[in-house]
DNA sequence: TCGCATTCGTACTAATTTTCACAAATGCCT
DNA sequence: AGGCATTTGTGAAAATTAGTACGAATGCGA
């Protein structure tokens, strides 16, 4: 078997980082267009929505297979479906919230990662006075609780909203509990070991990337 | 005068997007370093500390000047006080926050905004019920508001942390009000006229393209 | 059934971004 | 003062990413 361009089975490592943080886009814009009852999508329209070019959306495909027919377009539901099998997001992942701040109950409490498939199903938190807490329905376990609860309720992502100093420490933790992704709420970037991701959302580096073009000494 | 490379008057629309990207984060850096009291440092050793390669720290500053001495490196503090003047965050710039939810809640208590420089002075909610109430010292004030607070307080940037379906309308709202700079909390991503920045916080997107590097057909 | 307007998938080309590699400084050490 | 180990800034090369353009399907309508 090998492994030419367009196969099922390209080798994951082959498709460029930039196609795969495109291909969620496209799912967000196919889940819309199922709900509004639309059967069949161009790459054209797919393109106008996603404000990129057609062919960009062609190509990111065919690096997973040939899923359109020409003249006609793609179907929506099945297009969805590949590419949810593509990113493995076709069944739940249980995920766990380490910290529970402000920031840590916001997101517990945030609504949209259930209806996207990230069940989150533990909580914990160092502090002594909110372990035992509940909150949207869970109990708030401490740290040392971590090992067990990963491997019992099979989580491997964690999202991680701690002190910045705690960061590493805790990411440490659930990577040696089994934990393979995490993403991460702290204004620095964990280094984990091969094999584990990391994604960081960090509202500063955003803001600061934008004030450059609104400063006034600017052209465009 | 012209506009030669490397010439502090660089036309900003010549400089990449992805280098703009990158020197909040060398900002950070800096900031730390000199916090431990380091007076200079090399493309080589920040490299190390970002996980990119050295020649592409120098590219990237060569797109603004000259800051670096040959066989000794960067002063700390003219190289972070620089990037800060490009990046425009050498002074404050005030920021409401529109929505005032569990989230919106979140982030005006967060305290990593105004260390950086951004400074939370306005609050905005459409629940009357929420209207008049006081959260980190802000009163929380109705939409139609909006147009008279942005110009008396001179704001600038917004942090809109609004329901899906509403956030289009608020930033049409504010950018009518002369916000040129949306950070967006809704996973949507919302269209402005041009010299309207926006950037998207969306978690969910972050762990879609991450399960992908997550699926047991993954290679590496 | 035939022609035609669409639209895909992809080879090829262009643009962008990163890396290499080296001349020119710099300052430390003897 | 001179040599040497460093390290910058930058052209040129390499690698990556995006866009063009066209042959091959597809299915609708006459």
């Amino acid at each position: 078997m090998d492994l030419e361009p367009g196969s099922q089975n390209q080798r994951r490592t082959d498709v460029p980082e930039v196609v795969v943080a495109r291909l969620p886009q496209y799912v967000r814009i196919l889940t819309r267009l199922l709900q509004e009852g639309a059967e069949v999508v161009s790459s054209q329209q797919l393109g106008e929505k996603l404000q990129v070019t057609p062919a960009q959306i062609r190509k990111d495909l065919s690096y997973f297979g040939r899923f359109g027919k020409q003249g006609r377009g793609y179907s929506v539901y099945h297009l969805l479906e590949r590419l949810k099998l593509i990113l493995g997001i076709n069944s739940f992942w249980n995920v766990a919230v380490v910290g529970v701040g402000r920031l840590g109950r916001a997101i517990l409490s945030y609504p949209g990662f259930t209806p996207d498939g990230f069940n989150i199903v533990a909580a914990f938190d160092a502090n002594p006075d909110v372990v035992g807490e509940t909150i949207a329905g869970l109990t708030v376990k401490a740290l040392d609780q971590m090992d067990d609860e990963v491997s019992s309720k099979k989580i491997s992502i964690a999202i991680v909203a701690v002190p910045t100093e705690h960061t590493q420490g805790v990411v440490d933790r659930l990577v040696a509990c089994g934990v393979r992704g995490v993403l991460n709420y702290a204004p620095i970037s964990p280094q984990v070991r091969d094999g584990v991701r990391v994604r960081n959302i960090d509202p500063v580096l955003s803001l600061q990337s934008m004030t450059y073009y609104l400063t006034d000494n600017q052209v465009d």
